[in-house]
DNA sequence: ACCTGTTTTAAAATCATTCTAAACTATTGA
DNA sequence: TCAATAGTTTAGAATGATTTTAAAACAGGT
């Protein structure tokens, strides 16, 4: 490993392993995403991101590369509004609270929610992923 | 009733009692969204539909139509892909089967998905919904 | 039939995301 | 160390779904 391999840590490896090249965006944008914990980000929130720590990234660049970092396993795509993707950090089998008034998403820990009977897949196909998301909003008191 | 509500049957109350004027449209998108039990339509589905009914509506007005049928209950909006919306028929409580590649929702069936543990919503919020999709693709044999 | 407020519409606008082609960079092997 | 090559990044254009706009058409009450 070389100095920039050292600087940039475990996410040296694991690009190369996956046969991506761990070039200063790629390892920048993954040391935003991977350094402080369990996170949920849109592609323009880590555009914001980078900005801020006076990393210059096209748009065009995270997109791509929060895609590939989904493909090799590093994120997982939650969907629940139409129109904008969240990317999670947490790729351990889990689930999430949606917040309906702040569109922000939050994981639900381990066994607080537990599916009873999982369902018998349609002939000829196969369970692929179960997501749950309980949508939530401010109560009312 | 007039003529017309005769015609369209429950569809005239409904829309009078929700404030929505019962026009031609409305009526008509009413008709092929409900006269065929359980269904699962994008925008774009709908209108083609309605063209092969000899409909002229527009994509402006499908796109009104569904989202006003959302909030006044008659349907119900499933997000399971960034960039397309589903609307599905049945507003009872329940869940989906997600066909990966054909981008196919089916309904899953009363009992056949349960949940065990529901968790507790965050501090200050309520459970509005609770979403589950499960993701099938077709089985490698 | 007439008035008034809704609704529909075509067309433009918007927004997130992807594509394109050219400029740039990492890696390899000499 | 250097050049060749293949993979990456980028700005900007393109796309696709959805929303907005402003004007024309319409529904319901008088």
């Amino acid at each position: 490993m070389n100095s920039a391999g050292r600087r940039y840590g475990r996410a040296y490896e694991i690009l190369r392993e996956a046969g991506l090249r761990p070039t200063r965006q790629r390892l920048g944008l993954a040391r935003l995403l991977f350094e402080n914990g369990d996170r949920h980000v849109t592609a323009e929130q880590l555009q914001a991101e980078s900005t801020a720590a006076d990393m210059r990234v096209s748009l065009a660049t995270i997109y791509n590369t929060l895609n590939q970092f989904t493909q090799i396993g590093l994120l997982r795509e939650v969907v629940v509004e139409p129109g904008r993707s969240y990317f999670d950090t947490n790729t351990a089998d889990h689930h999430h609270f949606f917040h309906e008034e702040t569109a922000k998403l939050q994981d639900i820990e381990g066994e607080a929610i537990v599916l009873g009977a999982v369902p018998e897949p349609p002939e000829g196909t196969s369970v692929e992923r179960i997501d749950i998301i309980v949508r939530v909003k401010n109560a009312v008191n």
